[in-house]
DNA sequence: GTTGAAAGTGTTCGGGG
DNA sequence: CCCCGAACACTTTCAAC
């Protein structure tokens, strides 16, 4: 990937509604090959795809809370099954598998603690858990779906 | 915020490369006033933006770390700096003020240990911790930019 | 890599019911 | 809310440099 392909990607990572006309005159390059650029990006799954970001507070999930999870049961079975359940919860929007101290690091996005509470109460019978803690976030500083080129 | 709305924010939030005319039969509206709906969405800011998704992989960032952070500087000069250090950073992708024994959570992505123990020097020498820790992901199970809609 | 241009498609926004 | 239709812009693909 050279400087263009980055570039390319700074601007379709941070808005993706410009043409490619418009993209093509911020990189520096002509609509063609800049089209045939992203095209490529594409095709090779560097640009997995492109969705509508949805504000939080307007949709009533203002809160997030991470979730850190201990399990005793470490087999492929009992995260096969947590894999599904954390899928049919909307409100999980990342779910990560730790190394150390715990097991597995939830992201949940509600409304409020009333709601979270619905929520845990829900989740807790669904998988068996032999910890469970929730953190919860007072302000979101930062947030963002760009990642950095620098390491290409 | 009616049926309709929801549907196309459910969709809109997976993919929205597809033409107004083809979300409107997937809701069962026609494309002009499916056209309206997403016009008023995006005025009322419920939808913030689109923006490419690229593959954490395929941009060498396939590591992620939570650092949880400790200050003993609870004054608003400290976090406003710290705000300008996260925002320089482009390995830092989300950053909350927490609640609890924690005072922040960051999200970071790099390519691996020895680019991360590079990441975590630089951010030292940038503000001053009372208590850092780092938390390594071994796998991402899940992540979606897709808020739930059912709390509207 | 560049330009220019043609054809097809989607968007946008009138008009009607 | 629906449909129709007509500008208009953008995408996509040429051929030629």
């Amino acid at each position: 990937m050279d400087k263009f392909d980055k570039k390319i990607l700074q601007l379709l990572q941070q808005d993706c509604t410009p043409a490619v006309s418009e993209i093509a005159k911020q990189v520096g390059l002509s609509t063609t090959p800049c089209w045939r650029r992203i095209q490529a990006l594409e095709k090779s799954g560097v640009i997995k795809g492109r969705v509508a970001i949805a504000d939080p507070e307007k949709l009533n999930v203002g809160l997030t809370v991470f979730v850190t999870i201990k399990t005793n049961q470490h087999n492929p079975q009992w995260l096969n099954d947590f894999r599904k359940v954390a899928n049919d919860f909307k409100e999980i929007v990342e779910f990560y598998r730790m190394s150390g101290e715990v097991d597995y690091l939830l992201r949940v996005v509600v409304p409020d603690m009333k709601a979270y509470d619905t929520f845990y109460r829900k989740l807790i019978t669904r998988a068996n858990f032999s910890d469970i803690s929730s953190s919860f976030a007072m302000e979101e500083i930062k947030y963002t779906t760009a990642l950095p080129v620098e390491y290409t």
